[in-house]
DNA sequence: AATGAATGAGAATTCATTCAT
DNA sequence: TATGAATGAATTCTCATTCAT
């Protein structure tokens, strides 16, 4: 049974370019606003306007275009978190650590406007079912979780941290600066400056007046 | 003469249980087990022992019977926040308040070792794309920010609480409290007395020492 | 993303039984037309009169139909290929066993305008590319060839045959013998009677005139 | 004054060559192995090292290259046939026809060995689907099958061969000659003169000892 | 003539939902 | 009410073929 021969209905339309470049910027948008399962490979090609051969000249599947763009963005939100570190690590008083906290959590912000796909991405799929999605983000999350514990480990040696279960605190942490983050990015109409500021007094002195 | 022995020996074994019961509990462990999507009705239906002509019977589709569940859960929460609240309000002091929120999280967190499937549907779905679902979800989770943001506000006028943003602050807080409960239900190995302690210290009094 | 509601345009429409009798029958002659890898699913369905979800309440997959089907028209060859046997393993003499072979031949072809369909399955797909149906072919194909190198074999130590490697023997025997019949299936003008008669003595006594 | 190196060092270097050939080759190769349908026409492009556009310089379908191949290896078959023929028609008496043709079947397996890939094409292909394939092998078939047919008659007019039905025996004839062909092309094992030997001797004398 | 990215019809399979019994 | 075989729209992915360069 021979194949029909591909009816060219739009014959003459120009021969796009770059078409990698415009699935993984499609991708990113619509896995951001539908999330992976909900998005279907159709939506992407229709968002890209590239054809299911093209696609599957660059990636296999659908979860390979999402484990690209997963590891994109987890690569840039640790980089990110990384820059905030190499700051942080040099403090030596309580002060200083709150000023350049909120200094970091301010670049963070800078960041997450950069990026606020990406970063959707990472966080719409926190609890999806498929295995080597969550292998994925798993490892991301977890060394960001190991940083930030060494990290208040250190502070704990430097007499300026206490706490209960570093381990423990970091997640609390880190779901905190998470949960605002997605807060944000679903509703942009919050105060930057005011997020930063609350964010900051938040993670180092709780909720308590002293 | 001997009674004629009775027919029905098996009298002992379970009732035909009420259909809908069933689905629900079976629901209520599959769709925890792997999110709305990945769930498909045929294995819920095995799960629970029922046809689908039955299940159609109690609920008119997938969706349906995923709302009801989400409800539930949404209310068994928020009930669970409420008696914490009521609690919390009558404290006079930070120290007061202080050992009331740590009794509030432990007692949270009895609610969730016996809510854990419910929990954990509410969790897992928290960017779904389903509008029905995301509006059912905002709702629960809005009640219980917004109630939140009273108690902080109620805490800043007792002069007890100081945030930049109570709004901010109170989804800070929610998202570490979620943040580590989904931990801890993802990993149930987590001792139970060190994550209340870690986590009311943090909320109240940050990581800093003093 | 909710399914749509399937359209039932032809409401009223009888629920047909047997799905699976259907579709083993339909199968049969639709394989038996166009080959494994020209049959479309969807040709079987409509030949069937059966929609994709019954097909596959009782395949897994077109192979698994085709794989059925092989097996099943395999193993009516084989049965057949012993009866004939049983009979021409107690002849006594060269005369006798002409007769009996002759006998055994018609037997034969009457069992192939019984199964033409089976038949004309397995003798298509003799050179497919799909691993597992070749195994399985080759398993039927490799017992019946045993058996006729088994029966040379007793014939030579009866001292009524001779040939100088039973084996190639063996496939040179089957090979005309499923040539010919491919001809009559592909042929049914072809007069039986002479048929038989050709094929008896062209496999004992060769073309030579004594 | 040194004379200019000449530019194309690499001279020694196989010309550019012939873009049709190389794909003939290939395709020769591709087919034989995988049989049509399996055949993707991007592997034997792969195999040949020629992009889709050249190969559509050449070929305007898939089709149409393996018909080429097809009436190529159809074509050194018959060649090949009638060359036996030639030398069969003059023998005199049985004791002669049978030498002939015992070298007739060697001379054959000479040209089986040289055209492995060819016959593997012809042999795997005979109950395609395409109609046109199918035509092109039937002619080919057809034509063998006459010349044998015409042979028959000629050796039965001479009183040398005696058979119910010659087109029959033809069929048988050729159908053990292909069978064993095809056994001895999947595995070439096979010890070659057995195998002629075998076969001479069940074409003219059948399975019986005389 | 050659290149190779792009095209898109087509094929297999899934699963929420229906409905005759 | 319950059953479960049947339905069919929807979805992913393939690969022969095209055509701008």
């Amino acid at each position: 049974m021979m194949k029909a021969v591909p009816k060219r209905l739009e014959t003459g339309k120009k021969r796009p370019k770059n078409t990698k470049q415009k699935i993984l910027v499609a991708g990113r948008r619509i896995f951001a606003e539908k999330g992976y399962s909900h998005t279907r490979i159709q939506d992407l090609l229709k968002a890209a306007g590239v054809s299911p051969g093209a696609f599957y000249n660059y990636f296999s599947n659908k979860e390979e275009l999402f484990l690209e763009l997963v590891r994109e963005a987890g690569e840039a939100l640790r980089e990110s978190v990384q820059k905030i570190r190499v700051q942080g690590i040099k403090v030596g008083n309580q002060d200083e650590l709150f000023l350049v906290l909120i200094d970091s959590i301010r670049y963070f912000f800078e960041f997450v406007d950069q990026n606020r796909a990406g970063l959707l991405i990472l966080f719409r799929e926190q609890q999806t079912s498929n295995p080597i999605i969550m292998d994925t983000l798993n490892l991301i999350i977890s060394e960001i979780h190991r940083d930030l514990k060494k990290d208040i480990h250190t502070g704990i040696d430097m007499g300026m941290i206490a706490v209960a279960d570093p381990g423990i605190a970091a997640w609390g942490v880190l779901s905190a600066i998470s949960g605002v983050t997605l807060a944000y990015l679903n509703n942009p109409k919050i105060e930057r400056d005011k997020l930063i500021q609350t964010l900051s007094e938040l993670i180092l002195l709780g909720l308590f007046r002293r």
